[in-house]
DNA sequence: GCCGAACCGTAACGTACGGTACGGTGAAAT
DNA sequence: ATTTCACCGTACCGTACGTTACGGTTCGGC
């Protein structure tokens, strides 16, 4: 079931990677209004090319989404030395790294894309946004905070709902303003603050 | 620049609110293949009716989701006599309002619609969407939470980031899920306990 | 009862775009 | 050198749908 919805890579060779990646242009700056011709004339490739490789325009489409979502992949958080500090900077920084690729042109448009699909989809692409966001992001944050737990730092019943929290922190509305169309200035420096401040907020809910 | 966002009834006659009406009702189950035929058909009204009155697809589109956006109007929250219990009721209220607008069918397609256009778009929905759904909460929103400090039951620098908090606790990934498409259970007692949860969580942060 | 306005239902028009066909080119294979 | 193959560029086809046009019906005003 699964199986389909992570692999990025199915056996891309470079000039196709390269005709997603011209695909991907398109999308950040047309959106849904992208169009196979234009697609074809961006990557200096042939209409009758992107149909043999790709199917159809929800082919290209659900293989770029694949191939891109491959390619974040969650941060990764080292569980080394556990204390108080080190949880907090693994959280700060695991924050950052989630506000910064939410932020980002190609994750707007991605999930713009998705939403867009959503519900009226064979391929389902919000499926696979979801799978490798916020699902890949649970995942991945979820044994650093049953190691927290495990060392006595944490406290909470559900690391899933634990989760859901801290994502509530990092994220706030920031998603569906960017997603809705907000010019949302948002600078390194002010992810880096937000990040510490969601890192803190956490603690103080489910610190021991 | 604001007046073309929030108002909602531009004298619209009974007739014309049910057009609109037609025209959610195939935006919810067919989203943005909404066909100008079939809201026509829906609504038992010519085409030539739905061009004469909201111009094009996109003044139809436009009209239906500042009508319905007008007549959502953020949960109301009664200031009256301000203790810590009746906040925490306070806050308890407004984020089963929010979470059950949030969860509705309505709010997601026409979120979905919003998003879809974000940007590319004269009329821009997006920001539409944005001020009656958001915005228009944290104004609702804010007043109590200020009057909440000013009590001296909470503490905090900025309403705005207070607020935005308040909405992450509230929100957390629900939003994102539905808008992708996740099937997600969300039953009238299991809004109750998140909202509950998420006023909790909120004085716990910003109690003073 | 007659007129015009408003509206319904449907047919027709124009176009953008997904998808296909085809001729042409460069390169590797034989 | 010739064949083959993968690909480019472009012209072409079919269709869905936004938009317009028009004949027919209802209804309020005279």
């Amino acid at each position: 079931m699964a199986t389909t919805l992570d692999i990025g890579d199915r056996d891309l060779t470079e000039r196709q990677k390269a005709v997603l990646t011209a695909a991907l242009d398109v999308l950040v700056d047309a959106g849904d209004r992208l169009t196979m011709t234009e697609v074809a004339r961006r990557a200096s490739c042939s209409k009758e090319t992107l149909y043999k490789w790709f199917g159809d325009r929800d082919g290209l489409l659900t293989a770029t989404v694949q191939w891109q979502a491959a390619k974040v992949r969650a941060p990764i958080v080292d569980r080394q030395k556990l204390n108080r500090e080190s949880l907090s900077q693994s959280l700060h920084a695991f924050g950052r790294d989630l506000l910064t690729v939410l932020t980002g042109d190609i994750s707007v448009a991605l999930n713009r894309l998705a939403v867009a699909h959503a519900g009226a989809d064979k391929r389902d692409l919000g499926r696979v946004v979801l799978e490798n966001g916020r699902i890949a992001m649970g995942r991945r944050l979820k044994p650093v905070l049953e190691a927290g737990r495990e060392a006595g730092l944490l406290r909470f019943e559900d690391a899933e709902q634990a989760f859901r929290t801290y994502f509530g922190l990092v994220v706030r509305d920031v998603q569906i303003r960017l997603l809705l169309g907000d010019r949302l200035k948002v600078g390194g420096a002010e992810i880096d603050r937000e990040a510490a401040t969601a890192a803190d907020q956490f603690l103080a809910l489910y610190g021991a």
